[in-house]
Formats: structure tokens, sequence, C-alpha cells
DNA sequence: TATGAATGAGACTTCATTCAT
DNA sequence: CATGAATGAAGTCTCATTCAT
């Protein structure tokens, strides 16, 4: 077993270890360019941190998916955690960016801004990979102080900050009497984080309908923020 | 999975609390029976999971936080995973069993007994362990289906129902003009949801106060289901 | 190749993954305390770097020339640079111990005392593990200022103090008149050194015999000192 | 660090980095031919290599360093082993032609002869490149045989003819009457071998001072090889 | 020829699980 | 029953080497 102690002048272990391995190399993948292979990696990150979550989900998986070996993962993100930060950096932004032009632009009146915000967040949001990122951060964000920081600031606080805007708007317009929106916007948004936990939960057994869900969120909301038709 | 039904007494008393008698004092193990360690390895296990999901617990910090030998926890259960089943499958009954049976003897308006059971999660959720079994079934559900299940069959449906007892009984006297609550009880429980995930994830820096939130989230609701005060 | 990435209820991958290894486990090692078992490692790695130096060396290999499980490895030492560190601490005490006695007790001349320090190294140190671990704190040295510290403090102020004193003792007696041992404690021992890296590099092909070399030294030396028999 | 965030292909780490020099970069190779490059080439490889030690090296810091690709590495040298291989073949000539000249042709005495080489070896071993390679032949020749075979035949060896060459002179003048430093050569190296390692390992907090080192150990030396001024 | 992104074997280390005491 | 040292599979990450460009 154990290998003589004498002093051999034995090849130096790190070169005839790979001296040993003779197979033809598989080929190379062809060529693809930094980014396009950078989100191949976010998408196959996506699957598999959703899958397994954060520490349960492994970088041989996630290179397999993305069809890397795993040594390039690392010439991407600099180690699993960046990878995961990559990962909400990259498909949440969009959207809410978009909810923020909405807003800005939007001609009519609040309730119907807010069926275009709740088509949005449908269309944009639920089945998408956004979605499974949002319950992987409510997974995940206690364990990670500094990501959870992060999302507080790019997303929670943005999308706060747009609601509080449609009440501001609603208020101004005489379209609704109570401030208790502006107050408390978590209030507005909860069926949606709801919906979303809801469905990843129970959702193969009892779904939700997110649509019918949200319409009827809106029409209480409305109503308990004294609604009236202009 | 199929823990045996039947009525478990609120939070049984354990049965003999060493009864007054000649404790026979055995060289080894020290006082405290089979149950009692049960009940502390669980307890351990709470602290443990919740800090770290159930991937990233490590069953040596459940063992010592529950002051046992790490062998032992195999003698209550079987593996990692039959650990985290008993944590959920334990401690659920008692607030459930609490809020069913204040609503069916509550003879207030529904205000106020929406207020009592308000009251009810702040004291007996929010800060508590149940809080970190609600926050652990959110990030773990998803890769537990059949605890996913068995949580919902135990604890969300039960929960609903008295969602929906309390809002039939709003309508039935008259208080409330909307069936909305019935037809949708997760929208009554929505916020309750989103204040413990926001604490868990933001509360280090920017907390929400659940009390003003949840009474917010009552004077909207009822605001928006038509209350009328009788 | 991937798996569909689909929302499967598979079973948490930590622990189907145990679960398919299905052959019956290796035989545990029979008892051995702690202390023998943490003598083996020691012994064990002593070997394995001084094959292939620190970073060259693999725990691997250590944890098989000792017959434990790598995992064992740290019971007892925290990591790599630990084991190193333990070898250091484990077997150059001793020798140096000895020679202090010896030089202490020693009532003789200082030739003689002298010539009973090079019996001493030759056999305490050439070709014994000593003599490997004075190669391995010379070649790794430079790369580990911590150790390095630790050895210059624990090994050759040491050893440079009984220099001197031998030196001292030898201008007391009036045997010999020259300081330069006592302000260059290190000429003395230099030939030591090179004997040990000699035989290490060369000593396959063109070895030194250090006996005689390390005689021909002392010649050098006293007649160098001012020697005069008396 | 403001790089403007336009989509200019961004500039490869290695360019910029060289961009210290202002002038305007070509985009292919620059002037540099294969020898030049080859010895930027070993020049950087003996840095690092004597650095980290050979397993420790990063053949990414020696492309670094030298200013070129990795994969350029490949078309000077095989393998990592072939560097370092080149390195030591590489530096070695020099300063032993320079020693032996001197010898060869000094006129003055024995005493003084020694002293022109304790000048040559302090200012062109001392903090040379030299001085790091024999350091790090000392830590890598046990681990490369043939390396250390090598550099017995073309330094050692020669190395030690010299100081015979030196000793035979002094007897042959008369300056000398002990044939010690004849037969064992390496008693006159050994002090400046040691000088090297002390300053490598402890010379960051307890410097020894070379020169004085081994200015002390030629009086000993010479006194005690029977020296009598002539 | 030079490049450097890609590769993948293999390193150190962790930890769920087992079993001799 | 309880213990905790031991196990070894599997994880993350590194880096020598290759090869399409």
């Amino acid at each position: 077993m154990a290998r003589p102690s004498g002093r051999q002048p034995d090849i130096p272990a790190q070169v005839s270890r790979r001296a040993a391995g003779v197979e033809p190399r598989r080929r190379r993948a062809p060529a693809m360019d930094k980014a396009e292979r950078r989100r191949a990696i976010l998408a196959a990150a996506l699957t598999v941190f959703s899958d397994h979550g954060f520490a349960g989900a492994r970088l041989d998986d996630v290179a397999r998916h993305a069809g890397v070996a795993k040594g390039t993962l690392y010439l991407h993100f600099a180690d699993k955690e960046a990878l995961f930060r990559g990962l909400v950096e990259q498909d949440i932004a969009p959207v809410l960016a978009d909810a923020d032009a909405v807003v800005g632009l939007f001609p009519g009146s609040t309730r119907d801004l807010i069926d275009r915000l709740i088509v949005l967040i449908t269309q944009r949001v639920m089945g998408t990979p956004a979605e499974a990122l949002v319950r992987l951060m409510i997974a995940e964000g206690p364990r990670f102080p500094e990501l959870a920081a992060f999302y507080h600031r790019e997303v929670v606080s943005r999308g706060l900050a747009i609601v509080r805007k449609i009440a501001q708007r609603g208020l101004d317009r005489g379209e609704i009497t109570s401030d208790l929106a502006v107050r408390f916007p978590q209030l507005v948004i909860s069926p949606a984080i709801v919906a979303v936990i809801w469905n990843g939960m129970f959702g193969a057994f009892d779904p939700l309908d997110a649509k019918a869900f949200l319409a009827a969120h809106r029409d209480l909301l409305l109503r308990g923020l004294g609604w009236r038709d202009m």
C-alpha cells in the first residue's frame, strides 16, 4: 500500500499526472461570443438554482446545462455567489424599467393603469425566469444579506417607488382618497408576491389563477382606497 | 409521511414532569427522556434549518444546539430529510387551533374579530418559531413537494378556511357586501406573508412595522369589502 | 443530456445522491488512540511532503500512507498548513533538547564536546525524519513566513544559542582564543546544513560522507578559532 | 476605472497593462524576436518559480510577467517542467566563468584572492537572479533528479573545482599548510550557501550581513588552513 | 506566429452517515 | 441507548494544457 519511503527519483507528480490522459479531447464548443456564452450560463444557473436552491445547486449541473466545461463558469463569474448575483442583475431590471416607463407615460385612468401593470406582471413575470428568480430571492435572500440589500436597492425600492407614483397620481387626479397605498405600498404588491409563492409551492395540485386573483385584488384595493369613477 | 391523525391537545403539557419520586440516577443518560430529547432536537433543527436552509444546515450544528451527539439524531430521525419533515409536521397545529377557536366563539364585530386575529398573528407568529417555520416552508417548499402538500393540507387550507369563515360571517351579519374574501381568501393573508418575508430579508436595515402594516391592511380590506359599521 | 428544466418534484439532490451508494462500507480502522493516529498521520505527512514539497503534496496520499480516510486528517489538523506545522513542531524539538542537555552536562574538552555533538547530529538527524524536515523547511520556508518565523524561534535561535554556549565555554576554558563563533555561530552550523542539502540533492550519485566532512570542519574550525590542546 | 460604457470591444487586460509605456501599441506582436521573447519568459519564470516554487507557480503569472499570452509559453517550452529546466540551464554560466577567469589571472595573495571572490559572490549573486536560482535549486532539486545532476555537473562541480584550484594555489605558494580545503571544498562554500538560505527565510526579521559573515568565514578559514602571511 | 478562452482532471475541504465503544 | 471519531462521496474552485481564431 504505502510507497516505500526511500528517496526515489520519481517524476514530479504534477507532470506525470497529466501525462496519463491519452484519450483525444472532446471537441471544443464552436464559436460563441462572450455575451452569448454568459447568457447561456445564466440561463442554466437559473434552472439549477431554481430547482435546488443556492446551497443545493451544483455548479457541475450548471455547466452541463449551459453546455460548457466547469472551468468556463469561472471565466465569467468569480464564484457561485457572483453567479447568483448575475442572475438577479440580469433578469429583473428590464421588467422594472418597463413598468416605470409605462407608469410615466400612461394617459388613462388609474384603474386602467393598474390593469396595464397586471398584464405586464402576468406576462413578463409569471411563468418566466423572473418569477423563478423572485421565488429564489425570497428563499435565499435571508441567507445572503448583501444580495438582499442589493435586491432591496435595485428591485424592491424601485418597485415600491413605482407603486407610490401610481398611488399619488390617483390621489392627484381625485380618483382615490386614501393615502394608504402611498404609506404602505407593500400592500399593493403583496398579492403578486403571494401568487408567485403559491404557484411555486402548490401550483401543481392547487394552482392559483394569477390573473383573476390580481384582478380581484385590484377591485378590492381600489374600493378600499376610495375609488370613484370619474 | 402520514402523521397519525387525531387531535392533539393544545401544546400537550408534557405527560409527566418528572413526577415527584425517586429519579434512578443512571450513570449514562442525563435526565431527558425520549420525547423530551426529540423535542430538543426539533427545536434545534428549527433554528439551524431556519438560519441556513435545508441544504445549508449542518447536522453537526443541530446536534450541538440540541445538546446531543450527532449519532443521537439518527436514533430519532432516519436522516436529514426526515428531520426536516418532523420539524414541519410538529409545531403546526397550535396556532391554527387557537385561531379556529377564536373565530368560532368570537362575539363581536368582524372588525374586532380581525383585530383580534392580527394580535394573534403578530404575537403568536411574528418573532416566534412559527415565523421561522413559515419562512422555511416558503424557501424549501418547492423542493419538497410532499411536504408542501402536507403543509397545504394541514396549514394553508385550514388557515384559508378560517378566513372564509370570517368573511362569510361578515357577509351574514351584513357587515360587508363583497364576497371577494370568500373567493380569494389569500388576499386577506397576503400582507401577513409579505410582512414575514420582508422582515426576514430587509428587517435589518428597513424593518416593516408589522402591526401598523396589518392595521392598514385591515382598513383597506374592510373598506374594500364594503364595510359598514352597524 | 440536460435534464428537462421543468419543475419536477425530484428528490432533494442531497439525499438522493447518497442513496445511490449501496456497496458495503470498508471496515473501519480498529482501535487506535488519538495520539497514535496523530503520529501516524504526521509520519505519513513527512513522507509525502518530503517527496513532493508542500504545494505538490496531496492530502489524499497522506491519508493513504497513514491508513486513514481523507476526512480523518481534518479531525487532527485544521488544514494542509496546520499539518505542515505539526510536523515541524513534533520532530525537531527533541533533538535540540537533547543537544542542549549534552552541552550543559558535558565534562570534557570542547573538542570532545564537538565530537559528541557531531555524533548526535549524524545519528539523530542524518538519515532520519528530522533531516527530511530540515530539508523541507529550507525548501518551503521562504514561502511560509509564519512557519519560518516559528522555525527561527523554536529551532534556529535555540540551536545557535547552544553553539554560542559551547564557544563561550571554550573561550572560558582557554581552549580557543577567537570569539568569531560567538559572533557568527552560523559559521559553525553551515557545513551541517550543507551536508543535509548536498545529500538531498546529489546523494544518489555523489554522496558526501557527513561524518568525515563534519570532522574536517571541526578541525578547521578549532584551528581557526585558535585551538590549543590543554 | 471609469471606462466609458460604450460598446468598445474592451481592451484585454494584457494590453492595457503594458500600456504603461505611452507609445501606441501595434495590433500584433511587438518588436521582439524569438530569442528575446524566450529570455523574457525565462526571466519571468525565475521570478515566479522563485516566489512560489515549482508546484506553486502558475504559468498564468509567468505569462503575465513576461508580457505574453499563456499559449505563447508553449511555443517556447514543451511544458511547465521544460520551462523550469530551461530556467536552470540558462543563466548559469556567466558568474562561474567570471569566477574562473579571476582565479586564473589573479596575481596577489590567496587572502586577497578570497576577498576578491567574496566581493564577486556578494555582488554577483546576493540579491540577483542567481541567488534566487540557487535557492530554487535547493528547494526543488530533490524533486528533479536530472536537473540536480545537471546542476551538479554544470555548476557545483565547476564551482568546487575553482575552490580546489584556489586552495592548491595557496598550498603551492606556501600560504597555507592544510589540504582540507582541497579535500572538502564544500567547507569553503558552506557559509555562502547558508547566507543565501538564511536571508531567504529569515532576512525579513533577522537579516544576516553577508559581507561581514563571509569575511569572518575567510578569517576563520585561512587561520584554520594554517595561513601565514608571506 | 500569437492569442487567450475553453477544457477537465484533480486539488482541498465539508459533512451526512455509520458503528465500535 | 448514547456517543463522537471515522468515513468517503461530493462539493467548489484552480490551473496546466489545448486549439480555433
